[in-house]
RNA sequence: GCGGGUGUGGCGGAAUUGGCAGACGCGCUAGACUUAGGAUCUAGUGUCUUCGGACGUGGGGGUUCAACUCCCUCCACCCGCACCA
């Protein structure tokens, strides 16, 4: 007979929720874990079993943590502003928040039918206006530091969603979202200052325990480059101009110098001679969408504009270009060209015939540019330096004839932090009719979001908070005349913090107790998909660098290790997707084979951080082997076994001791694959064991429990416990019952198998030796050999090398 | 192009101070039980083989008594970035 998994399920989850069983003591006396989620957006589409990989993966973690004695905060929420919610609405005339408050009553059931442990009184929402008080609370802090700000800048505009979008949000010029086109548009809008953050996001991910991919991710995001910064006057001109650069060294082999299509000197310079024809490129730029310059960067375009920069180190008069394959966005807009030793110069000088000058030596700059190390020739003071040597010594020159300074850029941008959307947090300012701003006081907050029954974009760029009264205000002290700001917080504002207030989460005074966060801070495990590599990672932790800074929280780093899980793809090893009709629903796995066997398959599917495609047989796998475990230890009628005894069984004490050192090890290290294996053939071998001793049967039920809770709580009722297993020990193992007295010994001849022996562990190598090469297979194979070396490994092996 | 990663049976995957390649699961084969089995149990299952053995971890080369593991080189695929000066 087979367990019920539906029965048992449903009971074991209604006992958690009663007795809360995971309730979290924020003030315990226990050693503390925090093991973290990251909380789900509440999409329409319900759970994906993509969700329950890095839940379960965190939860088994929980589990065994408890287990072990320690505190564990497990806590879950819902990152419920967004898009999706307000697009539904715009469609269907409902309200965004009925709809969210629908999706997210989905997930939880869905989240609570797979049975984790979550502490569900600290269960957050970021569209509660009780937690997005303190999201405007940290932007009223960010806005009194300098750190929020008002800049016109050319932002994505998306007509077709009515809104601005951040770079992060554009691929491949449409919109991540709806694949819609994108323009280029100047707004004012919110930014935060994310690059004062840049050196200290880099530096310290020396200190976290993350994927050596995602730490280079973030770096390459950050994109720290150190150079100079090199002043150019310009021929006839009282201005001159800045260009960034990393290979100062090469500043005698600047032949032209070109400037971003959109720099604000362009319209200065240009002789008259060559008016006509720069307005005619830039106006050919202009109506290029991003997209389509970048597809066209295969060929190089510019145009001369008849001024001439001169070169501060030799005097020499070059010319200035436009073209777009310099970014206006990155550095100062302007570049020196060094055509011999930069590949995109070298091209470009090549179309246009422009002088190509070698300054280092160890190419051929007739063929290509030269980027490598060498010797500077046709440099003056440099000639005969390295690069590296060169690099300083033209600084400290530019430095003493005030050409040019050190400088450090970063490809990282501000963070364009508003969205013309209703559903997202109110951003707390008020702009007064006498042009100041102010942000909302604290005992005003939260500013909440005003019902409203039409929340169309205004299709201006103005969000539809601004077609509602919510944005007049009145000073009741002045009587002076106010607007609220219409732009709402970008998806990942709330995102930002809610893990700081799990810790502390009806708080009405303060963000978190300080106290507590100091208990909990920072968080020990952090799973989620890689998606969240860059953005989410590292916007949290810009936030909380400041928190850091405003003495709210106190660590510098909020996630000491991270784990990205893999993606779970469809049989057919594609994604799973609507159109393709591959998506496996929880909720059907749930009915047919129960939440234990959906937790033990994808767990023992790869290893976590795998994509590994699904497979039905293998599903049923992970069943068969939990209906292996019950009828093992349960009878027919529903009583434990009758081979369950007292007595200790030889045959079983060492694989039982290794299992509990496997698995445990493994389960602390994310390997659940093989510590579900291990568990397997701790099963194989009881099923040939003659008794089982129930000491090895109740740590094994301990063992399974973080992986299949409910079956784990079920057989453990049934083996005569009336608590839950949730806080039983741990087992622990035994050192000395996991090596044999006797060891299998491996003899090769010229590093190939010969034969096998057993042997006493304690053996000297003498008399392995001696065994090995008086054994009669081997003596019969070495007949005719001379014997000229034999390696011995203790415990291992005895090779022979004999020709 | 740059950065990171992966490559092992029919399939998912094990195996790292270099020391028995293929644990465990799926699938498959045979047998048992059975009216029946897409249930359960038992045994087998890398390839080739003249049954001695030979070969085998993407290809080629190297170091070593010994290489999935270390080094060189090439190939394929995946992820991220992409004119970042």
């Amino acid at each position: 007979m087979s367990f019920n998994h539906r029965e048992i399920e449903k009971k074991w989850q209604e006992y958690w929720l009663e007795k809360k069983t995971f309730k979290t003591n924020t003030f315990s006396e226990k050693e503390k874990v925090y093991a973290l989620d990251m909380f789900p957006y509440p999409s329409g589409a319900g759970l994906h079993v993509g969700h329950p990989e890095g839940y379960t993966a965190t939860d088994i973690f929980s589990r065994m943590k408890r287990m072990q004695g320690y505190e564990v905060l497990h806590p879950m929420g819902w990152d419920a502003f967004g898009l999706p919610a307000e697009q539904y609405a715009l469609d269907t005339g409902n309200s965004p928040k009925e709809f969210t408050a629908k999706n997210i009553a989905t997930f939880k059931r869905q989240i609570q039918e797979l049975g984790f442990s979550y502490d569900w009184d600290r269960e957050i929402n970021t569209t509660d206006p009780n937690y997005y008080k303190w999201t405007q609370w940290i932007f009223t802090k960010l806005y009194e530091k300098g750190l929020a700000y008002m800049d016109e800048v050319a932002v994505n505009w998306c007509p077709a969603l009515g809104t601005v979008l951040a770079n992060e949000e554009v691929i491949d010029g449409k919109s991540e979202r709806g694949g819609h086109p994108v323009v280029r548009k100047p707004m004012k809008q919110w930014m935060l200052k994310i690059t004062a953050y840049a050196d200290r996001l880099l530096e310290d991910l020396e200190d976290v325990d993350w994927p050596e991919s995602i730490k280079d991710m973030q770096r390459n995001w950050i994109g720290r480059s150190e150079g100079a910064e090199v002043t150019f006057k310009i021929d006839g001109f009282e201005e001159s101009f800045t260009v960034f650069t990393t290979r100062p060294d090469t500043l005698f082999g600047a032949t032209y110098a070109v400037l971003a299509p959109e720099h604000p000197f362009v319209e200065k310079i240009v002789t008259n001679d060559h008016k006509e024809e720069v307005e005619g490129y830039l106006n050919k730029i202009q109506t290029k969408s991003d997209l389509e310059r970048t597809d066209l960067a295969k060929e190089k375009t510019g145009v001369f504009t008849g001024a001439y920069a001169i070169n501060p180190v030799n005097g020499e008069k070059m010319p200035i270009w436009i073209a777009d394959y310099v970014l206006m966005s990155y550095g100062t807009g302007a570049i020196m060209a060094v055509p011999a030793h930069d590949e995109r110069d070298f091209e470009f000088a090549r179309k246009f015939e422009l002088p190509i000058t070698e300054v280092v030596t160890g190419g051929d700059v007739s063929k290509e540019a030269y980027t490598g190390d060498g010797v500077l020739v046709n440099s003056g003071f440099l000639n005969g330096l390295n690069k590296n040597a060169a690099i300083s010594k033209m600084i400290e020159w530019l430095e003493e004839n005030n050409n040019g300074s050190r400088k450090i850029t970063y490809r990282l941008r501000d963070w364009l932090f508003s969205r013309q959307r209703y559903w997202g947090e109110p951003i707390p300012i008020i702009h007064w009719e006498d042009g100041t701003m102010t942000a909302v006081p604290e005992t005003d907050l939260p500013l909440e979001l005003p019902t409203m029954t039409e929340i169309k974009p205004s299709g201006t760029g103005e969000s539809p908070l601004a077609n509602s009264d919510w944005v007049n205000v009145v000073d009741p002290e002045t009587g002076m005349k106010g607007r609220r700001e219409t732009n709402t917080m970008p998806q990942w504002a709330g995102s930002c913090w809610y893990f700081l207030r799990y810790i502390d989460p009806d708080n009405p005074n303060q963000l978190a107790d300080p106290k507590a966060l100091q208990e909990w801070l920072p968080i020990d495990i952090y799973i989620g998909g890689a998606e969240h590599a860059v953005l989410h990672l590292l916007y949290a932790r810009f936030w909380h660098k400041f928190l850091f800074d405003i003495g709210v929280v106190p660590t510098k780093e909020p996630f000491m290790k991270l784990f990205n899980q893999g993606m779970i793809l469809g049989e057919g090893n594609e994604k799973m997707s609507k159109s393709k009709g591959n998506v496996v629903n929880p909720d059907d796995i749930v009915v047919s084979h129960g939440a234990d066997t959906l937790r033990l398959y994808e767990m023992f599917m790869g290893p976590l951080d795998a994509a590994v495609a699904w497979s039905t047989n293998g599903l049923d796998g992970a069943r068969r082997f939990l209906d292996r475990i019950w009828r093992l230890m349960i009878t027919e009628d529903g009583k434990p076994s009758e081979k369950i005894s007292d007595k200790i069984n030889p045959t079983l004490e060492k694989v039982y001791h290794e299992t509990v050192k496997k698995v445990t090890e493994d389960f602390e290290n994310l390997h659940f694959n093989t510590g579900i294996s291990q568990m397997m053939v701790f099963i194989n071998e009881g099923y040939k064991a003659e008794y089982l001793t129930k000491e090895y049967v109740e740590g094994f039920i301990k063992m399974i429990s973080p992986v299949a809770p409910h079956i784990a709580e079920e057989l453990w009722s049934r083996l005569g416990h009336s608590e839950t297993i949730s806080y039983e020990p741990w087992p622990i193992y035994d050192e000395t019952k996991l090596v044999d007295k006797e060891v299998e010994i491996v003899i090769q001849i010229m590093g190939k198998v010969r034969n096998k022996l057993k042997v006493s562990k304690d053996i000297s190598k003498e008399e392995l030796e001696k065994i090995a090469l008086e054994d009669d297979k081997i003596s019969d194979l070495l007949e005719g050999k001379t014997v000229r070396k034999v390696i011995v490994v203790q415990g291992k092996l005895v090779n022979i090398v004999a020709n």
